[in-house]
This record gives C-alpha cells, structure tokens and sequence, in this order.
DNA sequence: TTGAAAGCGCTAACAC
DNA sequence: GTGTTAGCGCTTTCAA
C-alpha cells in the first residue's frame, strides 16, 4: 500500500542533522527553537519539499481537524446558504468540514452522534436535527462537542444557536393583521414531538392575534409535513377549498410561501390582493420572485459564524463550557407578497 | 490528549484470548477465520463495546475512505440539487464527503489538487473548477484520484461527466425558433479561457440559428460574469433598452431565467407573450415560479451517481484507468415561459 | 533548547 | 487459521 516513497519527518530531521522532535517543533511553529536551527529545518524542508502526513498527525493528536455539518436537506436553499457561512467560517480557523445529510431520518441521525467509529472522524458537530426528540439527543456521545441549529432548546450541555421563532412569528403574523386582513391562515404547524420549530411558529401565530384581541380560526392552521414547496403548494388548496377561505396566509418558510403563491396564481388569485403571503428564512429566491416574497430575514452569517466559534471553544475546552442560548437578530423583510408593487 | 482511556483492538484481544491480527480480521470480516473464533471475537466486542478507531485505520492504510466535492458555490441550487446525489452515492460505498466551496478562487482550487497534505485527507476528488484553466489542471498531483463535472474536456488523465451542451443549448434555441420568435437573445456568454461552460452553449445558440437559416444578431448576445438572478435581471434591463428588443431569451442557467424573468415584469412585459424565456439546470425554483421556466434538464441523477463511481474505481485501481468523456442525458422541459398557460 | 524513544491503534507481511 | 511483529508518520514525555 505504500505509493512511492514519501518525504517524512526523519527525512528532514537526518538532512537538517536534528532530531524529529526539533523538526516537529519547527513546522508546528512552536517556540523553544533557536534561529538557526529553525533556518537550518526550514532549509530541509523547503529543500526535500516536505509536507506533513495529516492522517499520521490525526492518529497521534487524537483529532481529526474536521467539524461536521449535519442538516437533513442539502437542497433546501436555507441551509445552503448557511452552510456556505458555517464552511468559510471553518476553514478561516483551520478546520475542514464534512457535510452530512440525513434526509431527516432519525435512525441515521442518532447514530451521527453516538458511535464513536464515526466521533473520531470529526472533533465536534454542528447540528440542525430533524427526526430527533430533545431526548434522543440527550444520551449521546457525552465527549461529543455539539452546537444545535434550529428550535431546540439547549439542555445544558450543547449550545443553541438560533432567532427567536416566537417573536418573528409573531411580528410576521401582525404585519398581515395591521394589513387590515381577518382571516389569516398559517401553514406549516407539526403538532407532534419533533416539530418544535413549527410549533414556536405556530405560538407566534397565536400571540398576534391575542395582541390584536382577534380570535384564531383552527381551520385556518394546516400541518405539513415538511417545508417544502410542494407543502405549501397543496395546503394552499386545501385552503382555497375552504367555504371562508383566508385573506392572508404566514407560511413557515419561504419555499412554502412559494409553493403557495403558486397554487394562488394558477387558481387565479391576486397576490396579494387577494390573498397576502408572507414567508420565513428570506431565501434569495423570494427576493426575484413574482411577487417577491415579504419575509422573516434571519442573520444567516452571524448564525454561521457564532455555531463555529461556539464549537470551536467547546472542542478546545477541557472542561466543556456551560450550555448556551444564543440568539441572532431577525427583521421582518416587506416585499410585494403583502405590500404589492410600487 | 487521552481523554479517558479506550477500548482497543488489543484489549478485545486480550479478553477473547486471540491475537491483534484475527481480531482485526473478524472486525473487518475477512475470511480465514473459524466459526469458533469468529463467535469468540465477536462476544468479547460487544461486551467491550469495541468500536474501531478511524484514524489509526486511516493511516495504518494510508487511505482516509473520505472524497472531496469541490464546487465554487454551495448555495447554488444546480451544485445542491448535485451534491445530494453525490452524497448518498457516496455513503451507500462507504465514503464520507468532504466539502469545499472554493468562490472560484482561482488560487483555492489550484491549492486543492497541488498540496499533498490535503491529499491525504482525501482518496479522491469530484472537482467542477470555475476558475481554474485547463492547463492549471494538468499539473496537479497525478497520483489523485480526479473527476470533473461540468465542462471542461477529459485529458485523457481524468473522468469527466456532463451532458452534450452543445446539443442541449441547440435545441432549446430551435424551441424558441420554432415557436417563431425572430430575434432570440442569449444571456450568459462568457469569452475567455475559463468559460467554457457558456461557450460551449453560445456555439449550439449559433447553430441553431445555422440550422433554421437565420442569422445572428451579435448584440442579442449577453456577457455575465457568472449564471446568477442578478446577473440575468441585469442582462435583461440591458437588452430592453435596446433600440430592438428582443422577443425571446436563452439563458445559461435557471437562475439567469428567473433573474431575466423578475426584470421583465417588473417592466411591465408578458412572459412568453412579449419575450419568451428558456433557461438551463432544471432547478426547482423553474417548476413553482411565476411563470414557470421552460428548461433544459440534465439527468442529475445520473451524473451523481457516474461521478461517484468512476471517482472510487479510480481510487481502487493500481493503474489509473484512461479518462473518459462521459455524456449523462438531458430532456427539454416545456413551461409556461415559453408555452403561456394552459 | 534538543534528543531518544514511547506511544497513537490499526493493518498486513511473514512465519508457523 | 492464527500469532508475531514491524510498520504507518507524527506528537510528546522525559531526560539531558
């Protein structure tokens, strides 16, 4: 299995005439090194044109230099985009990343962090979990340095990096009630134990109209399986197909709010005068949209970057840093899907 | 850095009273071992909840059972729709992803196939180079593993997959011809070294006006510095400003058509009836958008897949096997853009 | 400040 | 079929 013969640190140590140990010390730049014999090593390596073996360094540090990202859809153009922050923010500190997608499957989402075969693959995971309770995510891997995205609240022993859902929700649903509009519908609610991130929309929901002292109207709340655009796509016609079908509508994300604006405009409706839409994440699709899509805007780089500086922190730590909340800042986004043109 | 202390193949030894050598041959299921020994092995495993270590096998083997995806940009939904593909092809043979995002730095990718110490962390690599010259690709290290997506022409040294551009960028102008349209416009040439991409569907953008017995006006032809919304919202306000406008639009990607697209109504123009608009990728966006775009649909599947396995051939074969052009299929889609509704 | 040498945990050539 | 053992190439403790 040995391809060739490669350069390794004895290589260089025998031709700068020093040990391997001074060699090491000279490539990783540490400080007990006299001048000289750091000249003298430099000259070896750049001579013998070394470069270090990142397996046999893995092996002997215990770690991997690798984070990995683990999000259930790849093509779902939210994480896409945060992904591409969380990937800078990484290699601008020295770590790769590795991505992993679990297409939402719980199974696969335990095993990423609880086996250990796979723990040593990668010093520490930041996490969107789809499929897995708040429990399952407890007894895991207790070593495994984890930042969660998304609704979950940290227990503690993880940070949590994410806006607050309540009071986007909110302020997205009040934006429609202020538009004068009385029958709003929501769609993406997940009434069950892994739709937390539904649920936080869906009490948003609720708390504008208590705000406003306007009742809500059940029917008007539609589950979805996901947040997709085909989700929003047939709970738009659901919702058409209602006797008192809504006048507005705040959807769970912007794929959704997508997917329901086309469902209006294939049915003939005016968006939004007929029927308002707004949406959540502000995806760059929603900004060219027709209508462009008024949105709850998350700040997907600061979200990047503070998941990696957290994680970071915590694989640096001996003693694992305290469990964190942390919120980035979100604005509402008003485009022509509540506003119309001009 | 021994952060407690781990169960090792040694220790499994140990219990089963066998040596390292069969432990690691039951472990990795290889064949001379004895039913007896096998069961031994197996029990004092799972009492110990062994649990190999990744690392050491990586370097015992001198492979990391890691490949590499390496795409200018990840939040572009052609390269996400792409790499989920990859990735599952990729899990289902055992290997993990590994992710870069290079922002068509040229400097970046040239750095990704020269470095050995990258090289290690990886088998092999699934590369679609945007700023990177032919010849830059050459002189890379040639004991890597390497297969290109997109469109640049196999050396003989590597695979490459893709669909015919040519051919494709043809037939969506024929659409556009045939649907009688006189002054079909193209947006997204890009004349210099590393555009291949866009020159390859400028030259099937001129064949089809060769082939319908019309002339090209070289005006309609539109330089982008990349396939973006903003670039296609841009290159349309251009061509409406012109004396001639004209009244259909091939565009070098779905994002160039929806960007294209958001200019033209926003300028009050029907869509097909004032201009006509054909975009290429086939991305999810084209098929809920308003209109719908009528595209060119490369089988993405299928490129996934070809790429994944012509990449671990590569990796499994002493000798490097010739580098092939591989062509996946591609279909014409039929929209609104171009067909109106209903 | 530098050297010698013992790991890191696994694989695989070689011998029995 | 199984054991022995020498690597893989680096880091790092301990001594000097």
């Amino acid at each position: 299995m040995r391809r060739g013969r490669h350069i390794t640190l004895r290589d260089v140590a025998a031709l700068a005439g020093v040990s391997s140990r001074t060699v090491s010390n000279v490539v990783n730049g540490y400080a007990n090194v006299t001048e000289a014999t750091r000249a003298r090593v430099q000259r070896a390596v750049d001579e013998l044109g070394y470069q270090p073996n990142v397996l046999a360094r893995n092996l002997a540090q215990g770690r991997s230099g690798q984070i990995a990202v683990v999000v259930p859809y790849l093509d779902t153009p939210y994480f896409a985009e945060l992904l591409q922050g969380i990937i800078r923010a990484a290699r601008t500190r020295g770590y790769n990343v590795l991505i992993d997608q679990t297409d939402g499957d719980r199974a696969h989402e335990r095993e990423l962090i609880t086996k250990r075969s796979h723990r040593l693959l990668f010093d520490g995971v930041i996490f969107s979990p789809l499929g897995l309770s708040q429990a399952a995510l407890a007894d895991r891997d207790p070593t495994l340095p984890l930042v969660i995205l998304g609704e979950r609240v940290s227990d503690g022993t993880f940070d949590h990096v994410g806006i607050d859902d309540v009071t986007a929700s909110r302020q997205a649903t009040e934006h429609l009630l202020d538009l004068g509009r009385t029958r709003v519908a929501a769609i993406g609610d997940q009434p069950y134990e892994t739709g937390e991130a539904a649920q936080l929309r869906t009490q948003g929901f609720r708390e504008a109209h208590r705000s406003r002292g306007l009742a809500v109207d059940e029917r008007l709340i539609i589950r979805t399986p996901r947040f997709n655009r085909l989700d929003g796509a047939t709970a738009m016609k659901h919702l058409l197909d209602l006797p008192e079908p809504p006048d507005a509508v705040f959807c769970y994300s912007d794929l959704v709010a997508l997917g329901a604006i086309h469902t209006l405009i294939a049915r003939g409706k005016r968006v939004p005068e007929d029927v308002a839409v707004i949406g959540y994440d502000n995806i760059e699709d929603g900004a060219y949209s027709n209508p462009t899509v008024t949105t709850i805007s998350p700040d997907k780089e600061m979200i990047a970057t503070t998941a990696v500086e957290r994680l970071l922190l915590r694989i640096g730590s001996r003693t694992p840093p305290p469990g964190l909340e942390l919120r980035a800042p979100h604005q509402l986004i008003v485009r022509e899907s509540t506003a119309g043109r001009g």
